[in-house]
DNA sequence: CCAATAGTGTCTTTCAGACACTATATA
DNA sequence: TATATAGTGTCTGAAAGACACTATTGG
């Protein structure tokens, strides 16, 4: 028996105080005209990981991408496309602020869209609606356990841009001061560069680059 | 391009105090003779969880196992297979203990592998040890923040016995006080059947069934 | 000066970990 | 009785959450 090998890319970046998801729109049947998360075919000599970060590169236009990516989940359903029998290896990715994206070969458009818009019925093609809800709870529990959060944020950041990506993630409030004891005192997580920025007026805040720490312990609860 | 599909499959079990991974003796080239976890190929009009439980039903000899079955991850290096291009998704399950499995087509030999056997230069077939680790790396994290350890425990089981699935696969020990008022203490976590038990002398221990609580908030800690 | 944001200190509650103690079975 | 395991109570230290307070900028 065989299959079509696929990757489909979940990523997600923060703008205007929004999570969004890089989304294109179909230029060709099936699912013409319909929203879908970009991806494409495995080559016949590159690995999973290879294919999604060949795939993220077109997409997204650009190459070395500070963005972090890993395998999210597989999806294999008998129909789940319609022309033949294809298994997709979901990738999640997770980046910085980045220009609007350029159509790729095989899609009319190519744009951020607010991950509120793609909710409930707004069915995406195939089972991709499936793959954006398994790679949005993916991400939100991994801020809680990891320093993922990072991921989202440029070279340099301060703790209220940090602390923004939580509450834009996680969609809720969270306190600043407690929150700000909580990661500067958690080891590892985040090195202070002695360079200061002010953004929004008021006091100057400090810049931290991302540390080693891999894991955080304890978490930082939803 | 076309690919092979397969299922790959990490069953894990507790026998006489150890943490064992159900393995097959390969019967077949390539890797003929050498240890390997069970799997086989996806079928033309099956979807990827039912070749999972098709497998583990065929692998273990029975039907309708009360076992938890979840995907691990996918892998799919170029030449992880030397005759073809296999992109193989991995399947983690966990069962109360089981009898000794029964050899299946293309296995010699069929066994229960105490996990600490397999550790380092114990080179199982093709990329295995790879998928073992991950699945092992897996099983223990989740234990931390899920249920999930009731997946090794028969229906009925005493506290003791629960705790005991934490030390096994954990490899450390628990305080049995601690430990007692935790679980008891988690809503949804534990429902009492009201019967008791004496397994090893001693005061009987009240017996439990699993709960409809999915998720252990706040968590037990390694 | 005021407004705004950055960062610290302090209090209360909750919970993990250590461990003394009580309860109930078998030999 | 002794012994073994089940289960409870209590103390201590760490950390979460609430929030008053100080620090440093721009207007």
């Amino acid at each position: 028996m065989a299959f079509a090998v696929t990757i489909d890319l979940v990523v997600f970046t923060i703008r205007e105080d929004e999570l969004c998801v890089l989304a294109v729109r179909r230029g060709v049947s099936p699912y013409c005209g319909r929203w879908a998360l970009p991806g494409g075919f495995v080559q016949e000599e590159e690995g999973l990981l290879d294919a999604a970060q060949r795939e993220l590169a077109e997409e997204t236009g650009l190459e070395d991408l500070p963005v972090h990516l890993e395998q999210l989940a597989t999806y294999g359903a008998p129909r789940r496309d319609p022309r033949l029998r294809v298994v997709s290896v979901a990738y999640l990715a997770l980046a910085a602020e980045l220009p609007e994206p350029a159509a790729g070969s095989d899609a009319s458009e190519a744009r951020w869209r607010p991950v509120a818009d793609l909710s409930s019925p707004s069915r995406l093609a195939f089972d991709h609606d499936e793959i954006l809800a398994d790679g949005l709870e993916r991400a939100r529990g991994k801020l809680e356990y990891s320093p993922l959060a990072t991921a989202f944020c440029a070279d340099e950041f301060t703790v209220a841009e940090l602390r923004h990506v939580y509450e834009v993630v996680w969609g809720i409030d969270v306190d600043p001061r407690n929150f700000h004891r909580k990661v500067t005192g958690s080891p590892g997580f985040l090195v202070p560069t002695g360079r200061r920025a002010t953004r929004n007026g008021g006091r100057p805040a400090q810049l931290y680059r991302r540390g080693e720490a891999k894991l955080l312990n304890p978490p930082i609860s939803r």
